[in-house]
DNA sequence: CCCAGAACGGCACGGTCCGTGCCGCTTTGC
DNA sequence: GCAAAGCGGCACGGACCGTGCCGTTCTGGG
């Protein structure tokens, strides 16, 4: 059986090409990729490399993705689509917790950590990249956070006059700050101080 | 008159180096570093083209930093250092948003916008380049962040529970959201809504 | 079943930029 | 006034880039 024009079986970084199901082509080279990216470091990513450790030749990687970045997006991608759903106990802190310390043991600590941030620097230097971070990763994920929050405020656990376009910068926010601009390690213990503060709010309590 | 080792004119980044009143090579370089940087894209940045723009050979350049991004570092820190304070006008909100305001317009728009984010990128794949950023210019921010919500606190303008240590990271951890991630603009609207939001909070008010 | 076309691995190429030597000259500071 | 250090210019080997061109293998429509 063969399939013709698969369509973004490994996302929309990829060109769209003729596959068979035998053919683990792209796979192989997203896998070879992450482990040389664990090994050697993203900054000793190259597409030659990839291709070798792959056992392909350099067509068949530029044949799939237009840039060393779009390839690392799917490798990354690849593995951690699933997961980080938000539970929903009734108790939307526990729940919003529950799913942040999931979060942050991921993609926050080795190994996909270091890969993670890396995946963000290259999102800085091109725009594709930081195109399909939010459209494959980012959006879903404030998606959820923003169905979650809306059950909450119905239930009159969040305050009514909160905005909820601003959910996802605002929760995530301040740890991706402390894992990108501060680079200190982002534990449960931070995690918990934040949601803290921010159900507190800053302003004066009556 | 001459100078002996000039202590650090131009930030950690750079290597000690003698240098006379004379010596306007460092600052040369990084001028040409950014004229390159804001021509041509920080991925074209070269040390090559950088020496050629600035018309000095190559190793005046690696004598003195060590790195591609602590040169760029240096360079975007010599233009901004100044300014960037908190007012008192005795209004916290007020005061906060003066300066925010202010951040977000230098460095979240034209010109110094795009490469901002490309040395906050570069930050991500080099340890020298975030940790020089954090303390010479994250850090003095969190300070002056701290210090003013601090007086607010004494005046009741800010809850007595807030986590002042935090500051920093809840205030400007959205905006970097904002900046990095989903790379849209920065406006003084969004700034404000999301000031709005953080003196709420999340939970419910009675 | 066969054959045109596409993808393949392998190889080589010109190109850019790296980081480092060496040369001969100028500046510096004891 | 002289040794040492910095200087611009140049050339080098090396890493990767992205792209061609081989000859081979796989694939899918007729």
């Amino acid at each position: 059986m063969s399939i013709r024009h698969v369509p973004c079986r490994y996302g929309d970084g990829m060109i769209q090409h003729r596959a068979t199901s035998a053919d683990d082509r792209a796979g192989t080279i997203m896998r070879a990729a992450l482990d040389v990216a664990l090994e050697a470091g993203y900054a000793r990513l190259s597409i030659e490399a990839v291709a070798a450790r792959a056992g392909v030749g350099k067509h068949a990687v530029y044949r799939r993705w237009t840039s060393k970045g779009l390839l690392f997006l799917d490798s990354i991608l690849s593995l951690n689509e699933p997961a980080l759903d938000y539970p929903d106990t009734g108790d939307v802190r526990a729940d919003l917790r529950h799913q942040i310390h999931a979060a942050v043991d991921l993609l926050g600590a080795p190994p996909w950590g270091p890969l993670y941030r890396a995946l963000l620097g290259e999102a800085q230097h091109d725009p594709a990249v930081a195109a399909g971070l939010v459209e494959r990763f980012i959006r879903p994920q404030a998606e959820k956070t923003e169905a979650r929050l809306r059950t909450a405020r119905e239930q009159g656990q969040v305050s009514a006059d909160f905005d909820l376009d601003l959910a996802m910068s605002i929760l995530s926010g301040p740890l991706y700050f402390q894992f990108m601009i501060t680079q200190e390690p982002v534990t449960h213990a931070y995690v918990d101080r934040v949601l803290d503060a921010l159900f507190a709010g800053l302003g004066p309590r009556p």
